[in-house]
DNA sequence: GTGAATGCAAACTCTTTGCATGACT
DNA sequence: AGTCATGCAAAGAGTTTGCATTCAC
């Protein structure tokens, strides 16, 4: 299915596997550690790898404001979607992803109004997780 | 009001005077040149004032990204909440705020529902500005 | 006068790029 | 064989930190 021109090798092929396992988002540091445990996949290859996937819409980038990238498999399955937005704990860091379909919803009603043709939308939410309150 | 236990200097002052000018999201490279033009401010202390008026709550965070931070003063003054969410466009970079009560009172409700306690939160939507289209 | 803020420059981290090697078709 | 992905190392960009100086109180 990314045969649009583009060829695999062994640094896309780990790459997908692993978001083929993990669902929720990466960093590029975390991709490259865990690759390596595995067969070792420099990081030069785990950008362009990243950045690959990303313009093939078949990654989300996600940024929650830390400084780093963050990438998950888009969630975008025919049918049921799995599409999601995250909840960020400002003191332990964990990040968990969360679905609602209400919240699309008033999205997709918005993106009508302002004049923007809408084609991503982000949603991160900034609080205390139970285990750190 | 920010005497909670910090003095003022020129770096400060400026910076707040800019936030008091400007109400949407500037970079820091944005905010060096602002006010280098005026009087000239050092990459550092721009960061560290708004750091500080980070962690004072007076300014927000935005990350659309692309791997730079943004800053905008917090519209947090009492009544007329003037709290926003941003527009990317994908082609020009152009960022725009919004309001929308309805999405406000969507996220309101779903903080509530997932055992962490939501302090803050963030909207994105990417999508190409009408100039663009 | 004392302590905190500033400026400068160097250090650090994350990310990108050039070029030669190696792999896939 | 030819093309394209990979690896390594160096470059680039944004951000942070150390230290001496200057400013605010």
């Amino acid at each position: 299915m990314r045969r649009a021109g583009h060829n695999r090798g062994a640094a896309r092929d780990a790459l997908i596997d692993l978001f083929a396992i993990e669902g929720c988002a990466l960093t590029p540091q975390e991709i490259e550690g865990r690759l390596s445990s595995d067969r070792p996949v420099a990081r030069a290859s785990v950008y362009r790898a990243l950045e690959l996937l990303h313009s093939l819409r078949l990654i989300t980038r996600i940024d929650v404001g830390d400084g780093v990238a963050r990438y998950e498999r888009a969630h975008l399955d025919e049918g049921h979607d799995h599409h999601h937005h995250h909840l960020l704990c400002g003191a332990c860091g964990e990040l968990v992803g969360f679905e609602d379909e209400h919240l699309e919803a008033v999205i997709h009603e918005l993106s009508g109004r302002h004049g923007f043709r809408i084609s991503e939308h982000e949603v991160t939410l900034r609080g205390t997780c139970p285990s750190c309150r």
